[in-house]
DNA sequence: TTCAATTTTGACTATATGCTCTATTTTATA
DNA sequence: TATAAAATAGAGCATATAGTCAAAATTGAA
């Protein structure tokens, strides 16, 4: 059964916005924060390097943020929620990939965050880990229904362990995508789901 | 033609230990500051973190490294060229591809360094971006010779391509044994060269 | 056993960092 | 246009950080 990811620790920690230059200053700085976690990663990231990029000043920071962290895991949730596509339930395996290539290629600096998250803050930080974890066992869900839709002879087992040998492939493309901006993502996408779904 | 690794910018950063404690200091810190690259990163560790870790104040860590980013860079330079077998010229993939999940299996905490880096500093570092890109340049190389070996038939062009996608596949299964202790790293790299071999 | 070279310590410095607070400016509404 | 709420700047605080240095302890060769 597909369960919808629903965020459960819905912190208090970030402060709303009433006016609109707030509300855009907010934007600014979560976008700061995001393009930076994407090049420091979690543990690297400072506020003196957020509020430079947004251009503000500390005050104006913690206006909007309680603390540094409360923005590093707006931004985290967020890149954890984006890279998987909302749903209709009865998506093809094509679709789920395209949607993959998609959050990669016109959503970089998501992806980057995403792929930071994914070598480093599973192992440092309670929170993210599990909010990762749960974005990565739906998506693990997810991909198996729609194999197991196209190929309905497939064992569950067999049908999971394919896909968690797909998603871990396109993961590896995906930094591939970093290091080299010509790799072909789409093409070897497309590749590494013909021999997904080679019986 | 295969070029060896060589190591042109080797820097005089650091100290040289010459009584025996000095040596296993060093080897300690070493250690230590391996670890924590795994863990945090490269825009993340902090002298504190190291000197903690291994046992020892800051003028025993500055006695024998110049910086913090000359022990840093010393282990970063290690995890990359760990990772490549030594040559015989003559290697099989599947030889290439055993080494590849030995040191992600046996040699952890580099295989996390070196997976760090491909993620992250890559973008920041200038010199360790540019010996990351050797590295990868040399793999390929290597790679792309051994299949041609077995697939004459191949072109040069398509035999790169296949290498490039079983690379980049092999660290995304990198980063799911990160995540999940219990991939099967070994059954799928499998899978992954056979469909490297396919014609 | 002596002793010069090496290693270690830990106090110290200067700067960076996360964050607070108040005074000032800006915004939206009536 | 007056006004209360919201946003901003930036000085200031406590702690963390990278790195220095001189004195004390340890090492190993003669």
């Amino acid at each position: 059964m597909t369960e919808f990811i629903v965020d459960t620790t819905q912190h208090t920690d970030n402060r709303m916005a009433r006016y609109k230059v707030g509300i855009e200053t907010r934007e600014r700085i979560l976008e700061a924060t995001r393009t930076l976690l994407g090049e420091v990663g979690v543990e690297g990231i400072t506020l003196k390097a957020i509020t430079d990029r947004a251009g503000v000043r500390a005050g104006s920071f913690y206006n909007l943020f309680d603390t540094k962290e409360a923005a590093v895991f707006t931004v985290v949730r967020e890149a954890i929620t984006a890279i998987d596509p909302g749903s209709e339930g009865t998506e093809t395996l094509d679709d789920l990939v395209d949607a993959y290539v998609n959050f990669m290629t016109k959503q970089s600096s998501m992806a980057q965050v995403y792929l930071q998250v994914a070598v480093t803050a599973t192992r440092n930080n309670d929170s993210i880990r599990k909010r990762f974890a749960k974005g990565q066992q739906y998506r693990i869900e997810r991909f198996t229904e729609a194999l197991r839709r196209e190929l309905p002879q497939l064992s569950e087992e067999e049908a999971r362990a394919r896909v968690e040998r797909l998603i871990a492939a396109l993961n590896g493309f995906g930094i591939a995508l970093l290091i080299d901006p010509g790799f072909d993502l789409a093409g070897n996408t497309k590749r590494m789901l013909e021999l997904t779904r080679q019986t």
